[in-house]
DNA sequence: ACAAAAGTGTTCTCGCTACACCCATGC
DNA sequence: GCATGGGTGTAGCGAGAACACTTTTGT
C-alpha cells in the first residue's frame, strides 16, 4: 500500500474593502509552482493538524492569533496529481487591517481575491474556499465570530456592511442595530469617529467573546 | 520526517431499545487487540475517506446503505501509541432493526453500548463518540435525519421516545405531534399497529428525505 | 442649503411553550 | 371497568420582519 501524505490547507477569509475575500499565496512547489492557491503544507511529525495550520499560516503570511476552525478533510485519490495526499481544510478569520498588513509586508506573493467566486485554483482549493464561505455564513448567523473580522472598535454601519458582504444580501439597519444592541452583543464606547462630510458615527465594541448563542441575527430584507 | 498513517473511525449510532447507543467492535490489532473500540481502519490507496468509512463499516459489521457524515479529523501525535496515525471520524446512523441484526449475525464481536457515557475506550474513541452524539443532537433539531434511525413506518409515540433518547430530555406530546404533522415532516399511513392492551397507534412515514430545513426543533419542556 | 451617512419606534405575524383531558383497546 | 398508551386544542409570549423619516455633520 502506497504511502499517503497528510497536509493542511487554510482558507483565510477577511473583509477586504467591503468584499469578503480569501487570501491566496503563490505556490512554490510542483506541480503548481507559481500559481495562486491556499497556504498550506505537510503536517510535522509531532504536531496536530491544528498546530500545522497555525504554523503554515504564520510561516507563509505572518498571521498569528487568528480564529481557526477545522472544516473538512478532502481525500479524493487524484486531488494531488503528484502524489497521494489528503488535506485537512481549515477556516481562518482575520481582521481587515491585519490582513492588509500581511498582504503588503515582507511576505511576498500574497493577495486577496473575492471569496464568493471560483478562481480555477489548483487541487480542490476552489471547493475548500466554497466550503469556508458557506461555513462562515452559518457561523455569522448564530454567533459573534464577526469579532474576529473587525477591529476593536467600529461603527455599526461598518459592521452592517461587513455582515452584508458575508451573507450576500442586504439587512435592515433598524432591525440590525436593535438586535445587536438590545441583546448586548455590541456595546457603545465613548468615542465617535468623525470622518467625511457626514454625521459622526458612534463606535462600538463586541461585548463578550462568547462564540455561540441562541439564534441571533439577521434581519433579512425581502429583496 | 516519519510516515503518517491515515485512518477512519466510524461512530455508528442507533436507538437500541430506547437508548441512544453506539456500536463497538472487538479490536483485532495491536496494541489494543481484544478491547472494544470503534470500527475503522486504514484508508486504501485509491479511495476517499468516505469510501473507506463505508467499506470498513460493511466489512466489520455488515451494515451498508447507511447515513454517513464526516465529523472531524483527530490528529494528536500520541493518539495511537503504536505509530503516528491521524483519523478521520465519521458519524453513521442506522435503524434499530438493522442494528440488532448486524449485532447478532455472523459478524462476531459486535455490541451496542450506551452512547451518552464514556467507556474508557482506546485511542481517542470516547472523544469521537461524544462528538458524534453532540452532532446528532444538533442535526435532529433542524433536520429529519431521524429518518435514518427509524423503520419505514412507526408510531408517533415511538418517534417521540427516540427523539427524547437522543436529546436527553422529555418533549411535550401535543407540540411534538403538531409540528411534525403540520409541517408535513411525517404523514399518516392507512395502517395502525395493534399491539398491547392499548389503543392502536396510527403509523406514520417521513414525508420527504430533505435533510435540512428551517429550524424545526422539538418542543422542549421546561424541566 | 444640500449631500451623505447615522440613527431611531411601532406594528404584525408566526412559531414555540405551556397546559389537562378524552379515546380506544385488551384483559 | 380499569389500566395503558394514543391522541387532541388553545392561549400567551417573544423574536423576527416590515416599514420611512429625522439628525448631524462638512462643504
Amino acid at each position: 500500500m502506497g504511502v499517503i501524505g497528510v497536509a493542511v490547507d487554510v482558507a483565510v477569509l477577511a473583509l477586504d474593502g467591503e468584499r469578503l475575500s480569501v487570501l491566496l499565496v503563490k505556490l512554490k512547489r510542483a506541480p503548481y509552482e507559481g500559481r495562486w492557491g491556499l497556504p498550506g503544507g505537510r503536517i510535522g511529525a509531532r504536531e496536530t493538524v491544528e498546530e500545522a495550520a497555525a504554523r503554515e499560516l504564520a510561516g507563509k503570511t505572518g498571521l498569528s492569533e487568528v480564529w481557526l476552525e477545522q472544516l473538512k478533510t478532502f481525500s479524493a485519490p487524484d486531488r494531488d496529481p503528484g502524489e497521494r495526499c489528503v488535506s485537512v481544510a481549515f477556516l481562518a478569520l482575520v481582521p481587515a487591517e491585519q490582513a492588509r498588513l500581511s498582504a503588503t509586508s515582507k511576505y511576498g506573493g500574497i493577495a486577496f481575491f473575492p471569496a464568493d467566486e471560483p478562481h480555477e485554483l489548483p487541487f480542490d482549493h476552489d471547493e475548500i474556499v466554497a466550503a469556508a464561505v458557506e461555513r462562515l455564513r452559518e457561523l455569522v448567523t448564530y454567533s459573534n465570530v464577526a469579532w474576529s473580522l473587525f477591529p476593536r472598535e467600529f461603527g455599526l454601519g461598518d459592521l452592517q456592511r461587513g455582515y452584508e458582504a458575508i451573507l450576500g444580501h442586504s439587512l435592515d439597519p433598524r432591525n440590525f442595530r436593535k438586535r445587536l444592541v438590545d441583546q448586548e452583543i455590541v456595546v457603545p464606547t465613548a468615542e465617535v469617529r468623525r470622518g467625511g462630510a457626514h454625521r459622526p458615527a458612534r463606535l462600538y465594541r463586541f461585548a463578550k467573546r462568547r462564540t455561540v448563542f441562541e439564534h441571533l441575527i439577521v434581519g433579512r430584507t425581502r429583496t
